[in-house]
DNA sequence: AGCACGCCGACT
DNA sequence: GTCGGCGTGCTC
């Protein structure tokens, strides 16, 4: 059931009832009925209770065997009850079917009388099959009444059909890109990985530890498929896409049935990705995010779960789908934190990406341009086969990165651009280039402050300060969503007036830039200013045409777009990142940052990328300017590796909430007393989570690491089955976590 | 997740 | 004395 239930129940399957693995049924369920998905049909022995009764068989697609496979084994990764994966593989079946659209037809009988008019009209039908009344009439070129009384009298009757789905067939005989060397050596080496003259059976289940372990069945097809991972790794601009296409293109020809996923952080899922993909294909990928909706979402699955679309281009939870013959999946941009879901099921779709290949037997490549340190480790140790990218594709070079100190050159009291900084804008400027001014921070200033009594403003019920934004006049909290107009008086201590922005966010840079350049037209683009792809479009349209001379933006444009007359990108805060101590963010800040100055001089002009920091020798701002990728990785993983962090190590954050303080304490001190004892295992906590309280909720957290060759999982569930939790506190648990909130 | 059961505050 | 608030527990 696709509910939060630990196991799989047991019905008995009533007499004339037929079903197997992956269909979908009707069953009882305390007093009502659910949803379910039938996991295996086996004879009724040794069950002694007594089992209800399926209650009916539904008609929907039935889930492929692999997919099943996938759902299982992503709640054993994840700790988290088979019901919760399974809700997301069936999140397509949720919205509504598309009504049957009604068509009139001939019936075969005659009309009373039969004029010219309904003559031709049955002509028409008779030709071009079931009709609308209303091109029925237009086509006969009759009027509606003409249709109607036809009906009346039963020589045309209504028909219900079905809305053809439109998942037309890729055209394969369409030419690529013209590729350079570089790009043609990679999409060769792609195209035998998934073509199959090469590769098969490649890493097993060393690849990722990943746990697909043990029955000998799976293990067998794993390897006699052609399960294999590529890291494609090239610098912004290398063309990776283009060199993708290729493995796509080539996973299509090898089978008619293949199906292709491309995975992409839900930011860079724009017309223009789909655009491309229509380009090299003749046809529309069908699409899968958050915003497809109703519909469109269930005749996706549907023809995923049929086989009929055979490009899916979505975002993390299009790994979920219902693949009949998945063959190869891309996920591009594998680096992005976006694809680590935080919330209810939680889960990383690149591991998992991983996971479902070797299930399904399908190749996987990774893209990025500043891969991740856990995808490196594997590339190195040969796990993946490690495909590099050579110059950008085009004349165009790197920008110069270069930084500037703000301990010496600080920017004006209230003010947060350096000398250093306006003096290469105005400069810019006056060539008539374009600035990309780049804070990964939203709105007017990231902490409100009460100057009569020092108090921090936040939401009434969690505690994470609230952010202000004078574009729409609130405080917000960027946690939870709640928000407020901003008041006039403190509402700790009621003074007046007291009420002081304090640092910049991007709206606060923009009114800095048109003070300072009165001329200049400037935009902001951030998840507040532009809603939507239809949007995003279009203002990074007027950028590309010259239509602004100075962007602020946040990292939703930190990506992607190529502006040929960007010259200058400055990065207002660059230690922004490394603040907050988490294990990622020298690698976070690495991989935003070389993004953001990627931006510059992507034509044939060259460009510089200026780096506003107060800690210039940290080795992070020292790989940007030297552009030394290589050295940075090579310190970051000694660091990792000496401290047996990932991907050296595991690591898993248990989260116990709950409304009510005493028990949450009282419900993790006994955990605490009850850690098991493990060899390569340490626990760390309880301590108060960084964000003590959320909507309302106490938090107090766990940190375990243990050695690779731990059973983290094993040890999580064992741990947490010693102490039942009282019902007003929840445990979550989050493997492999990233956010350290 | 949904639904029932159960125990405490504002109504007739 | 009842309606209904949601806190708690269960569903093969």
């Amino acid at each position: 059931m696709p509910l939060p239930l630990e196991e799989a129940f047991d019905y008995a399957v009533p007499e004339g009832m037929e079903v197997a693995a992956g269909d979908h049924v009707c069953a009882p369920l305390g007093s009502r009925q659910a949803h379910g998905v039938v996991l295996s049909v086996s004879p009724r022995e040794g069950v002694n209770r007594p089992l209800k009764p399926l209650q009916a068989r539904l008609d929907e697609p039935s889930l492929p065997p692999g997919t099943l496979e996938f759902v299982g084994w992503a709640a054993k990764y994840s700790a988290d009850a088979p019901g919760c994966a399974l809700s997301i593989a069936l999140k397509g079946l949720r919205a509504p079917r598309p009504r049957p659209e009604r068509k009139v037809a001939v019936t075969g009988a005659e009309p009373g009388k039969l004029t010219d008019a309904r003559l031709r009209v049955l002509e028409v039908a008779r030709e071009k099959g079931p009709l609308g009344a209303a091109p029925l009439a237009r086509a006969a070129g009759v009027g509606a009444a003409v249709v109607k009384s036809l009906v009346e009298e039963g020589a045309l009757h209504w028909v219900a059909v079905e809305k053809p789905a439109s998942f037309p067939a890729p055209d394969l005989s369409r030419p690529g890109a013209v590729l350079n060397a570089s790009q043609a050596t990679a999409a060769e080496a792609l195209r035998a990985l998934v073509g199959g003259q090469d590769g098969r059976g490649g890493p097993t289940s060393s690849a990722l530890s990943l746990g697909i372990s043990g029955a000998g069945e799976d293990r067998r097809r794993a390897e006699s498929s052609g399960f294999a991972v590529a890291l494609l790794d090239g610098v912004t601009g290398s063309g990776k896409t283009e060199v993708y296409l290729e493995a796509v293109a080539a996973a299509l020809e090898a089978d008619p049935g293949a199906q292709v996923l491309v995975l992409l952080p839900e930011i860079a899922l724009t017309q223009a990705v789909l655009a491309r993909f229509k380009e090299r294909f003749g046809v529309q990928p069908a699409e899968w995010h958050s915003a497809v909706s109703g519909t469109k979402r269930r005749r996706v699955w549907e023809a995923v779960a049929t086989g009929r679309a055979r490009i899916v281009v979505g975002a993390r939870s299009a790994l979920f789908l219902p693949f009949l013959k998945l063959r190869l999946i891309v996920v591009d941009e594998e680096h992005d934190s976006s694809y680590k879901q935080e919330e209810g099921f939680i889960y990383h779709a690149r591991d998992f990406a991983v996971a479902r290949g070797k299930i399904e037997g399908a190749a996987v490549v990774l893209a990025s341009a500043t891969p991740s340190l856990e995808t490196l480790r594997n590339a190195e140790a040969g796990r993946y086969r490690w495909l590099k990218l050579g110059a950008r594709h085009g004349a165009a070079v790197m920008p110069e990165v270069s930084l500037i100190d703000l301990r010496e050159t600080p920017p004006e009291r209230g003010r947060w651009l350096s000398p250093p900084l306006v003096e290469s804008m105005v400069e810019t400027l006056g060539w008539g280039e374009q600035v990309l001014l780049f804070l990964n921070r939203r709105g007017y200033a990231p902490v409100v402050l009460c100057t009569a009594c020092g108090e921090k403003l936040t939401a009434p019920d969690t505690d994470s300060w609230l952010v202000e934004h004078r574009y729409t006049g609130r405080l917000v909290c960027h946690l939870t969503g709640f928000s407020m107009p901003k008041p006039e008086r403190c509402p700790h201590c009621g003074a007046t007036g007291g009420l002081t922005s304090i640092g910049p966010g991007v709206e606060r840079v923009e009114e800095e830039v048109r003070e300072r350049f009165p001329e200049a037209r400037t935009a902001i683009f951030s998840s507040d200013t532009v809603f939507g792809a239809e949007q995003a479009r279009a203002m990074v349209e007027r950028m590309a045409a010259g239509g602004i001379d100075v962007m602020v933006a946040t990292q939703a444009a930190a990506k992607g777009h190529n502006f040929p007359k960007l010259t200058l990108v400055g990065v207002v805060d660059a230690d922004l990142g490394l603040r907050g101590g988490d294990l990622r963010a020298g690698e976070r800040t690495f991989q935003l940052l070389a993004q953001a100055s990627g931006r510059a001089g992507r034509a044939e002009r060259p460009g510089r990328a200026l780096l506003q920091t107060w800690m210039p020798e940290h080795s992070v701002m020292q790989a940007l300017v030297t552009g030394d990728r290589e050295a940075f990785l090579n310190a970051e993983m000694f660091e990792r590796q000496a401290a047996g962090l990932p991907p050296f190590g595991r690591l898993a954050a248990l989260i116990a909430s709950g409304p009510d303080p005493e028990a949450l304490e009282r419900y993790v001190g006994a955990l605490a007393a009850a850690t098991p004892e493990a060899e390569g295992v340490e626990v760390y906590g309880p301590a108060d989570a960084p964000l003590g309280l959320v909507r309302g909720r106490r938090r107090k957290r766990f940190l375990v690491r243990a050695d690779r060759t731990v059973d983290l999982q094993g040890f999580v569930n064992a741990w947490r089955a010693r102490v039942k939790a009282p019902g007003s506190v929840r445990l979550t648990v989050d493997i492999d976590p990233y956010s350290f909130l």
